[in-house]
RNA sequence: GCUGAUGUAGCUCAGUUGGUAGAGCGUAUCCUUGGUAAGGAUAAGGUCACCAGUUCAAUCCUGGUCAUCAGCUCCA
């Protein structure tokens, strides 16, 4: 089932047997501006690219956007135009338009290097200086197969044979070169008046590893010169506040040669995560849970009957003890199964709610490691949640609100999927329908916009991810709640119901953070490593200016440091405006100049990280004003 | 894992069309005691990622391995 989300939030659920490109086209020639792009997957995309793809859409509200949308795709047209020109056997497989860009996939032998996209890059300005005509033309699927055929372009006859019965075939015109695209596009390719090309890089045709890699060439395209060196300026931008970057810099955590995707935390990184465990047990305990901890490795018996050894294996670490198989953990579910059976359980005990902060083990692909964000071990804030099938939805409600409550704190933007059930499945299709339902009804209850991603699920569950932005724009998934109707039939886990019967409960995994590792890359970037002063591993330095000062000023620290502050004196035998200046760099929130002045009144110079005014006050007010920032984790 | 690129001091980088390397920052020592983003001097610090091969000679050429980066695939 098709499912397409308005630019108003009403949803439209398509006729069975309609492609999901035809409903979508059918809806957006209904419609009185032209749809240009979709959303699949959470990725913005051109609306010919879901031709295969049976999936639920959101069409972007794109009201100003659209002229951008169309420019970038003309740009795509205009490198293959350009490849073609420049290079013999290529063949063209697919180029859309992206959310900054466009990129066009190609087959040829010749490996493009750096230099041959600065070709490119000049015959494209060539094109666009001829001001060719964008110019549209139906043909019937026979036309477009001969002409493509003929044309030896063997990716395109793929596709058009793929298209469905009925569909419109499209193809634009600019000068001599010809494609498939059901568009829009820009008039004149006059109209791209600022072109970048910015990278080449390898893809599976159709996304399918299985496939032959392909070269993909990304760019982007602007009306304006103005626009293009503001997008650009915009990336170095958010280059500075990469994780990786500033992990270095404010010495927070390192990975090395030896353990690829094993992070070290060093002991500024530390005081950060050990603040978010802190956290993380605050809230957990208002919202009812209980906290476990289970070992790291296990014997196979127990991923046998998780179904792990089955269907995880390939991403699991193994080991041996006294001539008995042992695997890592990739997952923390199976030690909490064997704790809920440890004892029986009443209806009365549920929903019962088990957290563990879990470090797992997964073997990820090497090409797949980035920074924290995707390491082969890292802790889950992870809890399995039990409970009669009637406390599903509330549940899930209860979920939601403290998801709601952890981003809140740290002022993250966020947004939801959910993820039905899979062709591969176990469970009755009552249980599926009844736990996607409960899912959905506590999304639409707290009035959450999410996406679906039909047939995305676990093969034990339904699941709705939150996903957060880091800064250039890239989504990572962090939180996740999963509902299993598996393994507590798998453990034969039980409760005793009202009736004095034995009932099987129900389980959810979530996680909030997702991985305490992932989680600080997004927190590290969120705040360009400026932390709130709750986090930030040093909270204030006081800079004296001279010898004299020093016993003043670590009189201060003493007091500070005994109230719990992180704070530490820089006593080096420097300036006042060098010291003040790396104290900056370090981003450090509070940094207190003490003088002659300072000591004579008992007062500090308190100055704000990236402020330029400074303000004179009592010790004491300072240390009543810090413990309230730290309090209320204020963000500035 | 796949495609492409990269790997030189703690960090950021320059350099050698084959003759074992340099800057700035940082560090150490000394001078300087200076009010809010860099005071001065001196010194230490590198098997040029690792392993083979070619060569009189390899950091540079060739092959392999590992790691990192950008994508793809996959995922917290």
């Amino acid at each position: 089932m098709i499912k397409i989300t308005m630019p108003d939030g009403a949803i439209r659920e398509a006729e069975a047997g309609i492609s999901a490109l035809d409903f979508a086209k059918s809806i957006s020639n209904s419609m009185a501006k032209k749809v240009l792009a979709v959303k699949i997957d959470n990725e913005t995309r051109d609306i010919t690219t879901i031709l295969d793809k049976d999936c639920s859409v959101q069409f972007l509200t794109f009201d100003d956007a659209d002229g951008k949308w169309a420019l970038r795709h003309t740009g795509s047209h205009i490198l293959a135009q350009a490849i073609k020109r420049l290079y013999k056997d290529v063949q063209l497989a697919i180029g859309p338009a992206i959310e900054n860009g466009f990129y066009y996939d190609i087959d040829m032998d010749k490996r493009l290097t750096e230099e041959d996209l600065a070709t490119i890059e000049k015959e494209m300005n060539k094109i666009v200086k001829e001001n060719l005509k964008l110019e549209r033309k139906t043909v019937s699927r026979q036309e477009a197969l001969d002409m493509f055929k003929a044309a030896g372009e063997s990716y395109k006859v793929e596709l058009i044979n793929d298209l469905p019965e009925d569909a419109e075939i499209s193809l634009y015109t600019q000068g001599e070169f010809t494609d498939l695209c059901a568009g829009p596009h820009v008039i004149s390719t006059g109209k791209v008046k600022a072109i970048k090309l910015q990278s080449v890089a390898g893809a599976y045709w159709r996304g399918n590893e299985n496939n032959k890699m392909l070269q993909r060439v990304y760019g982007t395209a602007f009306e304006k010169k103005e626009d293009l060196d503001a997008y650009l300026h915009m990336l170095e931008e958010a280059a500075k506040r990469d994780h990786r970057k500033l992990g270095k810099e404010l010495d927070l955590f390192s990975i090395h040669e030896e353990g690829p995707g094993f992070p070290f935390f060093h002991p500024n990184g530390m005081v950060i995560r050990n603040e978010l465990i802190n956290y993380w047990r605050e809230v957990h305990r208002r919202y009812g849970y209980q906290e476990i901890k289970t070992p790291m490795i296990l014997n196979r018996r127990l991923w046998e009957q998780s179904g792990h050894w089955a269907h995880y294996k390939e991403n699991m670490y193994f080991t041996e003890i006294d001539g008995e198989d042992f695997a890592v953990k990739p997952m923390n579910c199976p030690g909490g199964m064997l704790v809920y059976k440890t004892q029986q359980h009443s209806y009365r005990d549920l929903p019962l709610r088990a957290g563990e902060l879990g470090l797992v083990h997964r073997h990820e692909l090497s090409g797949a490691l980035h920074g924290l964000f995707r390491v082969r071990n890292f802790t889950q804030d992870d809890a399995h949640i039990f409970m009669t099938p009637d406390q599903i939805e509330g549940e899930i409600q209860n979920v939601i609100n403290l998801f709601d409550e952890v981003y809140s704190t740290f002022g993250l933007e966020y947004h939801a999927e959910l993820s039905t059930r899979p062709e591969d499945s176990m469970g009755s299709d009552e249980m599926w329908e009844m736990a996607t339902n409960g899912l959905k009804n506590a999304l639409d209850n707290r009035g959450l916009d999410y996406i679906i991603n039909e047939g995305d699920g676990a093969f034990y569950g339904p699941k709705i991810d939150f996903h957060l932005k880091d800064s250039i724009g890239r989504t990572w998934q962090c939180g996740t709640i999963q509902l299993d109707m598996q393994l507590p039939e798998k453990f034969d886990l039980t409760y005793v119901g009202e009736d004095s019967q034995k009932h099987r409960p129900v389980m959810i995994h979530r996680v909030v953070y997702g991985s305490i590792e992932r989680f600080i890359g997004i927190l590290i970037e969120n705040y360009a490593g400026a932390f709130p002063v709750w986090l930030a591993p040093v909270q204030v330095k006081i800079l004296p200016i001279t010898d004299k000062h020093m016993d003043y000023a670590f009189e201060l620290k003493k007091k500070m440091f005994d109230l719990g502050y992180r704070v530490e004196v820089d006593d080096r035998n420097e300036k006042v405006g060098y010291k003040m200046r790396e104290a900056q760099v370090k981003k450090i929130p509070y940094m207190l100049v003490v003088g002659d002045q300072e000591v004579a009144d008992g007062t500090v110079n308190v100055r704000r990280h990236g402020e330029k005014e400074t303000s004179t006050m009592k010790v004491d007010e300072f240390i009543a004003m810090l413990q309230d920032k730290i309090v209320t984790k204020a963000a500035k």
